[in-house]
This record gives structure tokens, C-alpha cells and sequence, in this order.
DNA sequence: GAGCCGCTGGCACCAAGCTGCCAAACCAGC
DNA sequence: GCTGGTTTGGCAGCTTGGTGCCAGCGGCTC
């Protein structure tokens, strides 16, 4: 373990990270920022949930939890992250990948974590007061950017083969006549197609459809 | 000046900066990276150019360059932008604001603006690897949501008051017989409103309008 | 004033979209 | 085979959207 004036420290393995840095995190009187690739970050069974006690136990605490996109595909993060958002905490998704873990206490403590070192990872104590606002800032800058997780959770409604030829006849701007043509169905099936959608979408007229797809990203 | 081990260095005022670290933007090889609030950055006249200079003679550096929105507003700073992305560089604008310049030099070393301090603002160098892969995983994760400077300023086809009232109507998914009511227009001109909304959108259709309309992010 | 814009709104007509109704077709399971 | 439920497509009628045409109303210059 290296020391920089007992400013910056580098913790070998997560049971260091435990042993030195957990009274750290559940030291954390008024905020708490988070930035990880996948809620299962904590290899050590119990590290978590000592810490999500300690943090319970003093609910003044602001929590901001940010998470790649990839968690979306993983059904039991997904409930997880879920529990947890009911609880305080903000839960966020970025639609793009988090490679370093970074958390941030109080605003004054920085911990990213590194590589993986003789089969433990590295993890790194930052306490200098610029980078820590430097990280801070690029954090709330990613962190503006992405999407509550109710929200993705509550979109997508999972639509079929044919209704996406739809979406993409109609992003083309193509008439119904030539759609169902091009679809092979009848004018009148095409268009109870689209109302469908449309009810699926929770839209009262087309150009609100379009909105909506666009913004569920159900279209290119 | 304080040093942790001659890894993190504080810098005091530009001068400093540019005497210290400017022999380290210039020595890139491979990777420059930077975020700031508007690239009117450097107080202090020449150590701009002369970095820029630097750069330019060593062409395989790849310049990532990272803006906040607030830059758009200002049309000398736009062109500049564009001025640099004509150069190699590329430029994109994040939708929300860069509180703290940082730059990343072959993800080696990192340097932070940090606050005034006695008139100066200070700057941190730091080069801890995991502290810097740490700042750049964030880096990257803010970059991708942004999104290119020549995107930004080509679309926005620029529409007055009434059209945007016109598209919050129709985003509403209001029929265009209340629309006009609730703007006090006829109903022929309002239908002749939306069409040139549509000429404008490029679009065939209402679904594509729609579409369009979110894409160009001018509706919420 | 007259004459010339450019914009607006009314009318008419057509095109496009929406939906109820019913018969035909399809597809289980029996 | 038959039978009951679902899906499809045609028809019809209605609503909504789209646009050409022209009259009216400013504002403008000459």
C-alpha cells in the first residue's frame, strides 16, 4: 500500500477496501455519488449490504446511483436496482458502458477502482479537493445525461416483427396505401395495425406517435 | 507548491500552468483529450496558440475536445470551434454545463482546473494510472452522450414563437380544429402553419414530423 | 388617392385516416 | 369431419387532414 502524504492511498483487493474505506462510506452525512458498470461490483458477500444498512440509518443522505446500460439485460439487477430506488436513492441509466467503478462521499472522498492486480483489484483513495471536484463535475455532466430507471423500465413496450415494418413504413413517411401493399395485408388490417400502436404508444394522432416512438428509440 | 511523491502536483495561476504543463501538452503523442465550459479557457494570451502549434506538429495525436451547451450561444466561440474541427480535432457539445476543465494527455496525465485561489485558479496534475483511467472512464462516458459540433449547429431550422406553440400543440396530440381555437387562428391558417412545419421538418407525413420534431429536439 | 404587396380566413373539394359491422378464412381442440 | 374462438379483409360512413382558389384586410410606395 502507497500513501501519498495519507492524502491518496491505493487499497489492494476489496477486503482492504472493506476494511479501511466501508467506515468511510457509511461515514457519508450528505451525499452520496456512485458510478458503476453493474450493481454486482462487490465480490465480498456482506461488503454491500453493511454498507446499505450503515446508509439507511441515516436517510438525510443523498444518494445518486448511476449504472451502464448493459444492467437493463439482467432481470435480477434489474428488480434490484428497483428495491433500491424505492428506498431514496436515485437510480439513473446511461446508455453507453461505466469500464471504472467511482465513488464519491461528502463530496471530499473519491474512490475509483483500477485494474485487477495478482487477482485482486486495485482501488483508489482520492482525497485532493480539485480532483475530487473534477471527477464530481464529469460525473453530474454523464450523470444529466442519463435516464431514471423508472423510466426505462417503463418504456419499451416490447413490440412484435410485423409492428416494427410498421414503424419503420411510417418513419419513412409512406402512405397506408402503399404500406399494406408492401406489406402484403389489406388497408384495413394495416391501419388497425397502426391503431394498435398507437394504443400502445398512448398517442390520440400520429405525429404524437412519432414523438413517442422516437423518443422510446423504437425508431433509427 | 505541494508535491505527493512528484505523482500530483498543485499548480498556482497560468503562468505556472504553462510553464510547468505546457511542455506536457505539447510532448502528446497519441491521445489529447479536454473538457471545458467554452474554449475562451486560457487567460493568458499566447499559451493557447502556442499549444495549438505544438499540436499541429504532431498530426497522428487524436483530439477529443468536450463543451459545454453554453458555447452555442456564442457565435465567435462557434466558429472558432468549427475552425478546430477543421483541423482534426473533433468537437462535440454535451447538453449541460463543464463546471471544471480537465484534460487528459495519453491517458497518462491529467490536469484539473480547480477554484481561484489569491487571484490565480489552481490547477491539480495528477498521474495516479487509476485515478486518471478513472477521470477518462467518465470522460468517454460524457462524450458519447454528447453529440458533434457540425450536427448542432446544421440542424435547429430555427421557428419563431407560433411554430413552437404549433408543435407543442401537436405534441399534445390535439386535433387541429381545438389547436386553432387555442391560438386564435383560423383553421386554414393554422393547417397552413403545420405545413410548412412539415416542409421545414422535411417531412411526408405527421408520423414523420413527429419524428423529426424529437430527433431535432424541439419539443420536450 | 391608386396600386401593389403579403398575410389571413372562408369555402370547396379531395385525400387520408379511423372505425363499426359482418362475412370469410384460419386454427386450434375434440 | 365439426365447433368455437380468433384473425382477416371488404364495405361503408364518418372524421380529420391537405390544398387550391379567391375575397378581404392591412401596410407600403409612389
Amino acid at each position: 500500500m502507497s500513501t501519498d502524504l495519507d492524502q491518496n492511498v491505493v487499497l489492494r483487493g476489496e477486503r482492504e477496501l472493506v476494511e479501511r474505506a466501508a467506515p468511510l462510506f457509511a461515514g457519508a452525512r450528505e451525499e452520496f455519488v456512485c458510478a458503476a458498470a453493474h450493481p454486482r461490483t462487490w465480490a465480498l458477500p456482506g461488503a454491500r449490504e453493511q454498507i446499505i444498512a450503515a446508509r439507511r440509518a441515516h436517510p438525510g443522505v443523498r444518494a445518486y446511483k448511476l449504472y451502464g446500460s448493459e444492467v437493463l439485460a439482467d432481470d435480477t439487477a434489474v428488480r434490484l436496482l428497483t428495491d433500491i430506488a424505492g428506498h431514496g436513492p436515485q437510480v439513473r441509466i446511461l446508455d453507453g458502458q461505466i469500464p471504472h467503478e467511482t465513488i464519491v462521499v461528502d463530496r471530499r472522498v473519491a474512490v475509483i477502482a483500477g485494474e485487477m492486480r495478482a487477482g485482486d483489484r486495485e482501488f483508489t483513495v482520492v482525497r485532493t479537493p480539485a480532483v475530487v471536484a473534477g471527477i464530481l463535475a464529469l460525473y453530474w455532466a454523464t450523470w444529466h445525461n442519463a435516464v431514471d430507471l423508472a423510466d426505462h423500465t417503463a418504456e419499451v413496450p416490447a413490440l412484435g416483427e410485423q409492428s416494427r415494418d410498421i414503424l419503420a413504413l411510417l418513419a419513412d413517411g409512406m402512405k397506408d396505401e402503399a404500406a399494406c401493399r408492401q406489406l402484403g395485408i389489406s388497408l384495413r388490417t394495416y391501419r388497425r395495425r397502426v391503431a394498435e400502436l398507437m394504443e400502445l404508444l398512448d398517442a390520440d394522432s400520429r405525429f404524437q406517435a412519432g414523438l413517442r416512438a422516437r423518443s422510446l428509440g423504437l425508431v433509427p
